[in-house]
DNA sequence: TGCGTTATAGAACACGGTGTTGACAAATTC
DNA sequence: GAATTTGTCAACACCGTGTTCTATAACGCA
């Protein structure tokens, strides 16, 4: 019951963290990001976390509960830009116009690259993958019902399925190659790719 | 060094295993499988499943080395049939005739539901949605290239990112939603979707 | 600067799951 | 039926966990 207080986010940053507890978050995440990229979460302990970190071990619960809710927290704080990059387009709709969207969406992967490409690789976390999902689900699901009466709408979820997917698909080779390609360029192909995706079958229509 | 050993997988079937063998792999599998859908692999302990399963816990180690060791276990099996469906289509090209083989995989699919469901959802496991990923990945690239010129290799690569996780996007659909639809139906969504993703771009052609 | 406050260190603790081992009983194979 | 293999049961040391306590150090603020 109790599970979900461990934080409050970033409800009030009234008064910012006192600097040690910043130190404390930032070497424990730093050392994460670090492990993570050797093995999965699973296989991480509380111990080799603080360990690495170099510090008491009974610091980190002073914060977390065990590792899993410390990933996400770091999820739930990424997740919070996330959002708030998908509300600030609200009046640009998915299928006209995705572009500046998704550039938007595509830099801000590029400045958390690590934790991205750790999440989204094969050590990863699908919980992440999940949320990423929905957030990008629920844009395209408005954008859609503004657009059309709703008629079809288990049409509607496999096509969008298969387009949503389809972009995570493109994020997750992109920051596995290490944002090789320019945002604007990827943004561009995401919007190409989407377009035909949710195209009406010509055949059918 | 010795960590891939744990079973032979069944390449050799020549010994059928003994009845108490398969008797109580059966009755593991089983009790992962209800465990899986109440919980994440990680919370599940070697204790509660052999509880579960009515079994002395020192008989879990004869076969596997912790629960994450058997459910990759089980995911290998699954990848026997997997590789196998892709293999059997070696003469079609994904691009031309991608619905024969689509068929196959969504009703290999649906016979392996509870199991995918869990291994695709939000308490899954990346390292099984990527070697799917990788799977039918491999299979688009010996098609693409067996069509064109080795040339913009990193194009490819882009756009079959996003065409394979959307199809991995339909699958996960499709198995949340119980394989409400039928296989078949899927399996010509799946082609559709594919032949519109791998299109040249008119305006760049 | 010095004050009260707060975070971290350090050490100790009980707890529980782990992985392994031994001998014994039961089931299976041939 | 005899030989072999498998599962049971109990016991074991081991290690990470989560919590607690006190002492000390760092902090924010006036």
């Amino acid at each position: 019951m109790i599970s979900s207080d461990s934080t409050h986010a970033s409800l009030q940053p009234a008064k910012r963290e006192d600097r040690r507890v910043r130190r404390t978050k930032k070497l424990l995440t730093q050392a994460l990001t670090q492990l993570l990229q050797q093995k999965a979460v699973k296989d991480i302990t509380v111990k080799e976390l603080t360990d690495l970190a170099d510090m008491n071990r009974g610091t980190f619960y002073l914060y977390y509960r065990d590792v899993f809710d410390m990933l996400e927290q770091i999820e739930n704080e990424l997740f919070e830009t996330f959002d708030n990059i998908v509300l600030s387009h609200d009046k640009e709709s998915v299928i006209g116009q995705s572009k500046p969207m998704m550039l938007d969406l595509f830099s801000f992967i590029e400045d958390n690259q690590e934790m991205c490409r750790v999440l989204l690789g094969p050590n990863g976390d699908m919980m992440f993958f999940q949320r990423m999902n929905e957030v990008i689900r629920d844009k395209c699901r408005k954008d859609w019902l503004s657009l059309r009466e709703p008629q079809q709408e288990g049409e509607f979820d496999y096509h969008y399925s298969f387009v949503i997917s389809g972009c995570l698909g493109l994020i997750r080779a992109w920051v596995s190659r290490f944002c090789s390609e320019p945002a604007i360029r990827m943004a561009e192909m995401a919007d190409t790719l989407i377009r035909r995706g949710v195209l009406v079958d010509p055949a059918q229509a």
